[in-house]
RNA sequence: GCGCCGGUAGCUCAGUUGGAUAGAGCACCAGACUACGAAUCUGGGGGUCGGGGGUUCGAAUCCUCCCCGGCGCGCCA
């Protein structure tokens, strides 16, 4: 049986349904609430009462009595208003696991027709340390980006760097005042500028801070930030070798942090990277009529007659003629239409910029150059301090990445000398297996989370290796990694998968559910869904681990049979761990 | 003011088209190791699902009003 046996067991119903008449979606079977009447329930004879104009428990009969005698069926029984409670035959149960252990992917389909995805995550901005902030987006859009990928899509990971806006012109502003005597502030210069940066990465990060407050504080220094934006974006050369300078040294910096995260794109395009696309594309929009002047600024209307709420206009170019992240964004929408000719575009940026990209798909649309593709804002909650309030770092600040992930390095080994772990290893394992264990933590706590809401980042919880946290997940496939080897070394085979023990029959209706697991998360965006599913898995094989015997089980065919089911375990661990960005060491 | 999101066990959080007795982890209580790795497993107590009203055979889920919290609302990103 090449698929799950829920949806076996749906697709008999959905035919018993058709039959009388109904549609067959009511057949729809699925893991029962009442694991002690029956394993797996289909509700559609109630759902379907209304339309059929008869009492839910005649359909429920009706549909009962063609089912019954199927060889994949063991028992059908209705109980209370209409449920039709089903408990599969044992060899129907068998046969799947025999299947899943013969599946390199472990039973988890794939979708009918590939589609080419954008996701731009990450987003995280030059001359700025990747911090807290950029956390979420990078570890669930990578999450995405692996899930899409294995569900068959062709997807496509874009960086999305912020390196065209204000910000460019407050920093450069800010070292002109500081270095005033550099060629780059030198309109007579001729140039060639040096190949060297002026500014290292930790110049440029404490730079950035000062320049933005002093923006903040004086509306004048503000305006001369303004200024040199526009400059920049029409490519004073000074300004532009500048430039080019603090994006290579951020780029070095943000390539580090991403490595450490184990999260890779496969485009590190930014705002800039439209620059050229942006002057024609607005003329061609006031050419159209679609964008128009209004207070001096180039906006395009977006606002519908039937909105509820007031939508301000879309700003295309700001009065001063400069473009902003607004410009960027939909130009970057336009240039991946044309080179990339994507069916969907994923954001995975902070809900704070809802209404935002509310306005720039409108603006996409009425463009019209979009029109085939779809367009997802995958709004993500903030990540709070115990305190409930957005985190902060002791002193106020905010938290560099590169700090929080040493941070969460140095809890791994203080928890893994508590409990002794690993302390035969050489330093190097050590310290990688540590690694593994702290990204673990940070990762499966993000992800377990739903991704809208906020939610409350207290690293001694994720550490405890205790319950549902990334570390348990890790020990458990290393559990089974061991296991592997001792299987090995009394030379036993994995067989035959037979399935009789209470523990067996539960790790296998787990290990069932990964195709529906991964197809959820896939349709609602939603990497908790993985996690849930990894964390099913691994309790319900610690439960199998220690209620039936594997290597020292008594006969071969037990010991071959416990074996395979361990192994497909493991494939199957790997995989969804895998896909939340986790990866379990060999032994730790 | 308008809009979006949230309010579920002491704490942190799940809950797929409305379905049976609302789940999990932590914490708490009681058990299980001369070990296929106890970072584990087995069992237990604990909830007027923010509040009221409505739709329905049936509501945490749908509609409505209210309370509380977070966020957003034209030239920052």
């Amino acid at each position: 049986m090449q698929i799950p046996i829920e949806t076996a067991l749906g697709e008999r119903l959905g035919k018993a349904f058709e039959a009388q008449g109904l549609p067959a979606t009511l057949g729809a079977t699925a893991r029962s609430t009442r694991p002690d009447l029956a394993p797996y329930q289909c509700n559609g004879a109630m759902a379907a009462a209304k339309q059929a104009g008869k009492p839910p428990r005649e359909i429920a009969q009706a549909v009962a009595d063609a089912v019954s005698g199927d060889p994949l069926i063991e028992s059908v029984e209705i109980a209370g208003p209409g449920f039709i409670n089903l408990t599969p035959s044992a060899k129907a149960l068998e046969d799947r696991a025999n299947a899943l252990a013969e599946d390199d992917r472990a039973g988890a389909r794939i979708v009918d027709e590939a589609r080419t995805v954008v996701i731009d995550f990450g987003g995280p901005n030059v001359a700025k340390p990747m911090h807290v902030g950029h956390l979420r987006s990078s570890i669930i859009g990578d999450s995405l980006q692996r899930l899409f990928r294995f569900r068959g899509d062709q997807v496509i990971g874009d960086v999305h760097l912020g390196d065209w806006g204000l910000q460019m012109g407050q920093i450069i502003t800010e070292l002109a005042r500081e270095k005033p005597d550099l060629p780059y502030f030198d309109k007579d210069f001729e140039g060639p500028y040096p190949d060297e940066s002026p500014v290292t990465i930790e110049e440029l990060e404490t730079i950035y801070p000062r320049a933005s407050q002093a923006c903040k504080a004086n509306e004048a220094r503000m305006d001369e930030a303004r200024m040199a934006t526009q400059a920049l974006q029409e490519g004073r050369p000074g300004y532009i070798a500048l430039w080019r300078h603090f994006l290579e040294v951020s780029k070095a910096a943000l390539k580090r942090d991403f490595a450490a995260l184990d999260v890779h794109f496969d485009l590190w395009k930014g705002e800039s990277d439209v620059q050229d696309r942006i002057r024609p594309m607005v003329a061609d929009l006031v050419e159209r009529d679609i964008a128009t002047e209004d207070k001096g600024a180039i906006v395009i209307p977006v606002a519908r007659e039937d909105d509820k709420k007031e939508l301000p206009p879309f700003i295309l170019l700001k009065s001063d003629g400069a473009a902003l992240y607004t410009t960027t964004d939909l130009a970057t929408i336009l240039d991946r239409s044309e080179t990339l000719n994507p069916d969907l575009i994923l954001y995975v940026v902070d809900k704070r910029q809802s209404l935002h990209f509310e306005q720039v798909f409108r603006a996409a649309a009425k463009s019209g150059f979009a029109e085939d593709i779809s367009f997802e804002h995958l709004a993500y909650g903030t990540m709070n301090g115990p305190d409930g309030k957005p985190f902060k770092t002791r002193a106020g600040g905010v938290l560099k990445l590169a700090d929080l992930l040493d941070r969460a390095h140095r809890r791994a080994v203080a928890r893994m000398e508590e409990a002794g772990i690993a302390s035969d290893m050489e330093k190097a394992e050590y310290e990688a297996v540590a690694d593994k264990v702290a990204l673990a933590a940070i990762k499966f706590a993000d992800l377990s989370h739903d991704r809208a809401t906020d939610y409350i980042f207290d690293l001694d919880r994720f550490m405890t290796f205790e319950g549902k946290t990334g570390p348990y997940l890790l020990y458990a496939a290393v559990r089974v990694k061991s296991l592997m080897r001792k299987a090995e070394d009394a030379g036993v085979e994995p067989g035959e998968i037979r399935i009789k023990e209470k523990a067996e029959a539960d790790l296998l209706y787990a290990l069932d559910a990964f195709d529906r697991a991964s197809a959820t998360a896939y349709e609602k965006r939603a990497p908790n869904f993985l996690c849930d599913h990894a964390y099913t898995l691994a309790q319900a094989f610690s439960g199998f681990y220690s209620a039936c015997p594997i290597v020292t089980a008594e006969d071969a065919e037990t010991r071959a049979s416990r074996l395979a089911l361990a192994q497909l375990t493991l494939t199957q661990l790997n995989l969804v761990l895998g896909l939340i960005g986790l990866e379990a060491p060999d032994r730790m």
